[in-house]
DNA sequence: CATCCAGAAAATGAATGCAAAAGTTCCGTA
DNA sequence: TACGGAACTTTTGCATTCATTTTCTGGATG
């Protein structure tokens, strides 16, 4: 009649050191997705990833159930899984949420953060500013991706860090090909956002940087989707022939 | 070359009808766990399981992995399943995620709803009220729910839909038992926030809603846990007193 | 009497096997 | 040549099998 006590596994965020294959495999399908390695609405190759892997159909079809759960991959009947493409509407759906939850993020990050740590995302902030002045757009990208994990973190919540997560995962690759920044226009609204962002962390202004959150998270959105629309609709067959000019 | 089409199928929330045995299985063994037939915290038959549901392993434990992403069991490994517990911190941060999509859900909603929807919903509230009036807890309670559901609906957004659907799930059997509306001063000032909300909605005041909705997700979570902690302790702890700054 | 350990029984994790469906090839016909 | 369809190959979905690990049982020992 001892309580019996455990590590639970199988977090939803990929965690380092697994122990089961399934996870194991899980993790690693997971990124090799998330990375690209296979095209936007192509067959998941199920025995050639096993012979990958070096491991046998059943936990990497399992690894495949939960992959699409998690909406990265989708299964046809009886045709295998693909990896999902995201429509225009998708993405405007998952920016969205992404929205919903950094705002949510901000909110409880007001309740819960400490001087401390407001403190260092000032010193990214002001860091991230030094790549703006440089025109550095992956430096400034990296420091904007971790200022907004840093207030996810602040939001002490697990539950949302997760799923925040799972959602940046999905739609990593079209952040990454975004590359909003290009517009010097919109660069400048973007740093007095965060400006703002810092501003409203400091004094705790829960419903205001949440507010602030939502909307930073749209003018992302919407710089994205443009950025998709001319590739889309310029040139429909060009797959990666980004003219580079700003 | 040929543009493949093809409907996709394993929705995160679980559909009617089903074609693959895998899919079959997730949703009623989700629905078997979400329904409360097994302990919290007990393990999960699978032999057992696969006889009632007349199927070999494979596709249960297919399920499981997906069932255990979605957080609503637990793998150990080489020790099976168990039906995850949920500890206090997990139902607080689960209601603030909760709270947040709600939150996200009335702010899109503003931007989407109908004169129509906001109609329905009218009726429902007025409904509701009469339910109120009439201390007719139970059917309160499933308006209640309907209302909340008709704004994640005017959201027109499916990935917060499914996400919502999702975590609204793994806490049914504590909102369930929560039964916050046995407390009246509570009560009351539910059904004032509802005409807040309404009143918002009216308005398509989406930040301001957003703000209403977090906030009476946040009455509700305190309600359902301060009724937790006496269930458990025995003496109503006194530990719910955040500072809910705007 | 509690504890520890050996062995049996059961459960788990993964590999393999098999029937059915989808995809492919190739040939006959108009 | 273009089309259709029959036969073959590949892939998928699920069942079954097998090696480990855990858990249960029972008895020996301090």
């Amino acid at each position: 009649m001892i309580p019996e006590d455990g590590v639970p596994l199988t977090k939803p965020a990929g965690n380092g050191g697994e122990i089961s294959l399934h996870g194991e495999i899980l993790s690693r399908l997971r990124d090799y997705v998330v990375e690209g390695n296979i095209a936007e609405g192509a067959r998941v190759p199920e025995r050639q990833l096993c012979e990958m892997f070096g491991i046998s159909r059943t936990p990497l079809r399992e690894a495949l159930k939960v992959l699409a759960a998690e909406g990265l991959i989708e299964l046809l009947p009886n045709r295998g899984a693909r990896v999902r493409q995201l429509s225009r509407r998708d993405l405007d759906e998952l920016f969205d949420v992404m929205g919903g939850l950094e705002s949510l993020a901000g909110r409880l990050a007001c309740e819960n953060i400490t001087d401390e740590e407001i403190a260092g995302i000032e010193r990214l902030h002001y860091e991230m500013y030094g790549h703006y002045l440089h025109r550095d757009m992956h430096n400034y990208f990296q420091i904007n991706q971790r200022i907004h994990e840093r207030i996810v973190d602040a939001a002490r919540n697990q539950i949302l860090r997760a799923t925040y997560a799972n959602f940046a995962g999905r739609i990593r690759r079209v952040r990454y090909s975004a590359n909003f920044a290009r517009k010097r226009q919109r660069w400048g609204e973007a740093m007095r956002e965060h400006e703002a962002i810092l501003d409203a962390l400091r004094r705790r202004a829960g419903s205001e940087l949440s507010d602030i959150l939502f909307h930073h998270l749209r003018a992302k959105r919407a710089a994205a989707l443009d950025h998709l629309d001319e590739a889309e609709t310029g040139a429909p067959a060009a797959t990666s022939s980004p003219n580079l000019n700003s």
